[in-house]
DNA sequence: ATATTTACGTACTGTACGGTACGATATTAG
DNA sequence: CTAATATCGTACCGTACAGTACGTAAATAT
């Protein structure tokens, strides 16, 4: 566990919040893309100082890297649970539409999930946040197979179609929805876009 | 017209291959992304002098204006060749997809529509590139919008979807694709991406 | 020839970036 | 107390960027 190391190390004790500075990575990853901010003006945010950010994280790519992280964790929960529930498929995908949808970001107001806005620019990604995000995307992809053969064998499903191939399709779709509203799209017309694309299923 | 003014005008004559230029930006812009390539950079890459360039364009943002109509003017065509011919609908999509799918950038190796590169990183577009993008699309959606029509009244289309969002729907799935090449996916899983797309029309 | 007009490009400005050197400071170990 | 240890943050490094000042060169007009 990380919690309570009952005796305290030797130096000078740390002043870094490490949680504030990946949380307000996250949320500025969130709001301006990655290529949208500047480690410098994450520090700034935070209250951090940039050796600081340094000491703590190396570089610059891990700090996305763990920005990314706390986004998988944090604001990814509810989409886990929603594809863990026993809800009838097509009640599932619709619940799944309305909450990409409707999704806000952290700091209130609307923005694309962090995931798109990374795969968006991906070309100027570090080689470990890039792998990890990479690794992200098959484990979700790996959640969407299984619930669609879920699907398929309770006979919510009928198709011929190849089930990695609807999860791919899936994938990018959602994708595809969240790149829409960070590009300021209407909610509603998110809704409307993710039906139609979601109704071949 | 742009051509043979038979006077020469007054002082020294420039020198500058504003042709190349708008060419090189395009070409750059394309492969790696609007905010992936800096002003100094396409300088280098066209051999031309910095002052120059700014005395011809006045600044980054009327650069990548230029650079994005070149685009919708030259790549765009067999595109715009496509929808006015009198293929029926269905091969009409299949051939667009398969062009989507298909299609290489400038330099022989894939790359993603310009269109849809700059739709990512539109926050860091200037005012002008920007309201001209928003244009480009509504053209492009009207295109389709037209050609929907035409299929519904030719009975090629039954549909109760309104066609104005059947456009919507297509523009989306159009820069969705790109998209996906820009990431480099293999054309035939974009192919496929895109046959699953389109089959709800 | 000389003045005028225009484009040329080197060399500069100021800003921001990612990243670090290093002396100061705060703690524990003995 | 002193030594050892570890974090602190100011002030700096070199690089790259967008944009421009300005002296020079090449043309026409007179």
């Amino acid at each position: 566990m990380t919690s309570a190391p009952s005796v305290r190390p030797r130096g000078r004790p740390k002043n870094l919040d490490k949680d504030r500075v990946v949380a307000v990575a996250m949320q500025s990853y969130w709001s301006n893309g990655v290529s949208g901010v500047s480690l410098n003006e994450i520090c700034r945010r935070a209250g951090a100082s940039k050796p600081a950010v340094y000491r703590e994280f190396g570089d610059g790519d891990n700090l996305i890297n763990a920005a990314l992280n706390h986004y998988y964790v944090e604001a990814m929960k509810p989409v886990k649970r929603l594809f863990a529930s026993d809800l009838p498929f097509e009640q599932l995908i619709d619940e799944f539409v309305t909450y990409i949808a409707r999704d806000k970001g952290p700091s209130g107001n609307a923005a694309g999930c962090l995931f798109a806005k990374m795969c968006n620019d991906q070309l100027q990604l570090g080689p470990k946040s890039a792998r990890r995000l990479r690794r992200i995307r098959t484990e979700m992809k790996s959640m969407y197979a299984a619930r669609l053969e879920r699907a398929k064998t309770d006979g919510h499903l009928a198709t011929t179609m190849p089930v990695a191939s609807m999860a791919d399709y899936m994938d990018v779709q959602m994708l595809n929805m969240y790149m829409q509203k960070a590009r300021g799209e209407a909610p509603e017309a998110i809704r409307e876009l993710g039906k139609i694309a979601f109704s071949v299923l």
